[in-house]
RNA sequence: GCCCGAGUGGCGGAAUUGGCAGACGCGACGGUCUCAAAAACCGUUGAGGCAACUCGUGCGGGUUCGAGCCCCGCCUCGGGCACCA
């Protein structure tokens, strides 16, 4: 060590001073307002906003340093950033804790905001914090309504009355995308079915588009994300098929006719019964006054009473009743028995099914149970049925013990002219069937979605009011634009039980229409409505005339990173991108999918690996970090204990490193600025040490700014520390004097640029103190990198002989591959004695395989 | 049942997409400093072997000069959908 170093000693690290002088710099600074700087490509950066139902827990603090990670960055590579924060305020945890309390969801709500703002400011996000809203400020809100109303224009909006999910828990009905195994998202309780009145989204217009447009977010959002989405869309290709109603002695159906959804238009022939649901209107009717009612009533009693989770699972037995009715098959005029059974849907497809036993597992559970007749009409050539079949004229059906359903896979057989065709989904026997449906004007194609609309109508207080007026005389009719926004009234008893539909001052008003008195819907909207668009507000904040222009969508929009959970997959994502379908198509964005790149962070778990949870006890609180250690070794430990998306253990060893090395790092910044000058290195002029840290130094930072291009935190901290270890090596072997001032102040500008996405207060620390440098290190330029300088001029290879290392030999690094060879083969020349060589192929700067016999 | 994803040291995880497996870190072991401990710093650390070497990326095959990576057949774990016709 030399005198200079003796003398000097290194300021300790004291993470709490310098993040709290730091954090009051910026925040007078106004630091991290957005630029809107039109000549700078523009960064939209955006965490999922948080839900303030408290403190934020590991799960938050790990999101949102993610996102801040990105943003800063974008920042100091030359972008505009757009990088902001707010929260989805509405919804049943405040309005329980309120009830709890006796006091307002608003109170309740604020109080968590102010708590949680704190606790980002404490963590350092770089959030314009002009931009915040909540949103269930009515400035918010009304826009919410607004859309709606367009929306309710549109026809997208509509009210219907059928069997929906009610939660006893919330005391609400829910949407399909939140009964989770068949049990509430929110509470767990398990839904009833429930015949209301309910107001829908019609995000089914869009089913196609949202699916066709998952092909747009190849690459960019996670594969599972996407699968997910298409599994829920549900899209399956097949026929309506019309079957005529016999045997109606006695009866006056409303129909003669009932048309089946199927996905095999092929196994036509081997229908041999025909299946309704239990909530069949068309069932009553059938059975209605027969013998087969009374045991028809019984079955759709019981099935009525079957949970949501019970449904689960196809493991389920199979229950079903005669109707004493018949329909006709339309391909060869057979007679099909109407059975109505419990496993047919009453809201998917047409709500009847044509049962072909021997080509569907469930139909042939439903045949054995019952004895009802197994036609085969489909088999493989080699199979002895395919012959004895395939000429038969007269449908043969069999009782055959056979075990299961056939594959549905092979070629058809007693089908009459389609038999010999190749079966099975989308085959040729499948168009060819189509096609003579078609002619024969008994059938077509079509497409079926699993989705549902989304019910949008919540019996709650505490969220955005359904802009609506119901009138005797009118009927539901839309609140004017000038009356927006209906107010959410914030003097509700709640701990006495008091609700909107009670509330007169609420709902009493005036038709606008007719001007007679008219009750205002007291059913406010999903909270999911809320969290549909936001992202579109913090482009335009505090737009008074609209939710947001055009000019600031068209600036910002999309969202080129967004960060979150991975339990939104499907709910929120998906509303989402049917908002900005529906916004796009009201001409007011330009933009088919919100979310450019999607990045969904892996969960938090304690040291255990179970889920932290207040009732478990286990929840780590981000202070528990912070107040030992300092925001920025949390920041450090949670980037680089894993990559992003994948589930961490909590580790306190893994943070006490993440603090040693954030302590190193410092050292070893102000240790090289002793002496250090800004200015161009001449690597020519360096000693051998000197040349060894510049070469690191190029090709760590290089691979850093690739690393942080493709969110790998992980490694791009492990290729700074690499910076810091050879820098290390450098101060530790080289005496102060001897040291290149050009060198040493790059390698400590290196170090502290690329660390202050992840570590800011600590990088501006250094930047302004051991490096002298004006301005924040938010507003420096993201160092950039010599790939020349990244290579060693010489490099050690591997000599292979057919494959295995037999030898290492250090050759010039822009040595040709002869060169290479011929140096490759005098390091193994003893092991190639007698040998013969085939081939050698040469691999630059990594190895040489001599392949020799 | 259908659809995704993942299996690499004692642990978290790397591997520029077919080129020296195990970067970086944690832990462990050894050393320096200290009366001692902590901290800090310097080493060692996949397994077996004294060694030269051999074996090693869930399992079994294959392609290739060369496979953690590609192909075929499995196993295990995680996740999603599900009486969806």
């Amino acid at each position: 060590m030399s005198d200079a170093e003796k003398n000097f000693e290194v300021p300790a690290y004291d993470a709490e001073a310098i993040e709290t002088k730091w954090q009051a710099a910026w925040e007078a600074d106004e630091l991290y307002k957005t630029e809107e700087d039109p000549s700078k490509p523009k960064k939209y950066v955006l965490e999922m906003f948080p839900y303030p139902s408290g403190d934020l827990h590991m799960g938050h603090a790990r999101n949102y340093t993610i996102g801040d990670a990105m943003a800063r960055q974008a920042r100091m590579r030359g972008f505009d950033v757009l990088h902001p924060m707010g929260y989805d305020a509405f919804g049943l945890p405040a309005e329980n804790a309120a009830i709890k309390h006796n006091t307002q969801a608003s109170v309740w709500t604020h109080q968590n905001i102010d708590q949680a703002t704190k606790t980002m400011r404490r963590m350092g996000f770089s959030y314009d914090y002009d931009r915040m809203f909540n949103t269930c400020d009515p400035e918010y809100y009304k826009w919410g309504q607004w859309i709606f109303l367009k929306m309710w224009e549109k026809g997208l909006v509509y009210r219907d009355t059928s069997p929906v999910n009610w939660c006893p828990g919330c005391q609400t009905v829910l949407a399909n995308e939140q009964v989770v195994d068949g049990k509430c998202w929110r509470c767990g309780s398990i839904p009833e079915k429930r015949p209301l009145s309910q107001w829908y989204f019609k995000i089914t217009d869009y089913a196609q588009e949202l699916l066709d447009d998952l092909k747009l977010l190849e690459g960019k959002w996670p594969e599972r994300v996407r699968a997910m989405q298409a599994n829920w869309i549900g899209r399956s290709e097949g026929a309506e098929i019309d079957f005529a109603l016999a045997d109606v002695d006695g009866i006056t159906p409303t129909d003669t006719k009932i048309t089946v959804f199927t996905t095999r238009p092929d196994t036509l022939f081997g229908v041999s019964f025909f299946l309704l649901p239990p909530e069949s209107p068309l069932a009553a009717e059938l059975v209605a006054g027969t013998e087969h009612e009374a045991a028809f009533l019984e079955l759709k009693a019981a099935a009525e009473k079957v949970s949501s989770v019970d449904r689960q699972g196809s493991e389920r037995e199979k229950h079903g009743v005669f109707t004493g009715r018949y329909v006709i098959n339309p391909v060869n005029g057979r007679p099909a028995p109407i059975w109505v059974a419990d496993y047919v849907l009453m809201d998917y497809g047409t709500g009847a099914v044509m049962g072909v036993p021997c080509g569907d597992q469930r139909d042939f559970d439903f045949a054995k149970k019952y004895g009802l007749e197994i036609a085969p009409i489909i088999c493989e050539k080699d199979d002895p049925l395919y012959d004895d079949l395939k000429d038969e004229r007269e449908l043969r059906v069999t009782s055959v013990d056979w075990d299961h359903a056939m594959e549905a896979e092979g070629y058809l057989v007693q089908s009459g002219r389609f038999t010999g065709m190749k079966g099975g989904k989308h085959s040729e026997a499948v168009d060819a069937i189509i096609e003579w449906l078609g002619e024969q004007g008994l059938g077509r194609k079509t497409v079926q979605f699993r989705l549902r609309d989304w019910l949008i109508s919540r019996q709650r207080y505490w969220g955005n009011p359904i802009p609506m007026i119901h009138c005797d005389c009118c009927g539901d009719v839309p609140v004017p634009y000038d009356q927006l926004p209906v107010t959410l009234p914030d003097n509700l008893d709640l701990g006495a039980g008091e609700t909107l539909a009670e509330y007169a001052p609420f709902y009493e008003t005036t038709c606008p229409k007719c001007g007679k008195p008219a009750k205002r819907i007291t059913d406010t909207m999903d909270t999911f409505t809320c969290s549909s668009w936001y992202y579109l507000r913090y482009c335009d904040p505090h737009n008074e005339e609209l939710p947001f222009s055009k000019e600031a969508v068209d600036r910002w929009m999309p969202v080129d990173n967004y960060i979150g959970g991975i339990e939104h997959a499907i709910l929120h994502l998906l509303y989402s991108r049917f908002f900005t379908k529906v916004l796009r198509d009201l001409g007011m964005i330009d933009c088919d999918e919100p979310f450019e790149n999607l990045l969904c962070q892996g969960m938090v778990k304690d040291a255990n690996g179970d889920t932290m949870s207040k009732s478990k006890g286990n929840v780590v609180p981000p202070s528990s970090v912070i107040e030992p250690f300092g925001a920025d070794t949390m920041r450090l430990a949670i980037l680089f204990i894993a990559p992003p998306e994948k589930d961490f253990n909590w580790d306190e060893e893994a943070v006490a490193g993440a603090n040693r090395f954030i302590k190193r790092a410092w050292r070893v910044v102000w240790m090289l600025s002793q002496g250090a000058a800004a200015g161009a290195v001449d690597a020519g002029a360096l000693d051998a040490a000197g040349k060894e840290l510049w070469r690191t130094v190029n090709a760590m930072g290089l691979k850093c700014t690739a690393d942080f291009d493709r969110c790998q935190f992980n490694t791009a901290i492990s290729a700074v520390m690499e910076i810091t270890n050879a820098a290390s090596k450098y101060v530790n072997d080289v005496a102060a004097e001897k040291r290149d001032a050009a060198l040493s102040f790059a390698a400590a500008d290196t170090i502290v640029t690329m660390l202050a996405p992840i570590c800011p207060h600590w990088a501006e620390e250094l930047w302004h103190e051991a490096l002298r440098q004006e301005g924040s290190v938010y507003n420096a330029a993201w160092p950039e990198f010599d790939e020349a300088a990244a290579k060693a001029d010489e490099v050690e290879i591997a000599v292979q002989i057919k494959g295995k290392v037999r030898g290492r030999v250090t050759v010039a690094a822009d040595a040709s591959d002869e060169e290479v060879e011929v140096a490759a083969k005098a390091a193994v020349a003893d092991q190639l004695a007698g040998k013969e060589i085939k081939k050698v192929i040469v691999i630059k700067g990594r190895l040489v395989n001599i392949v020799a016999v």
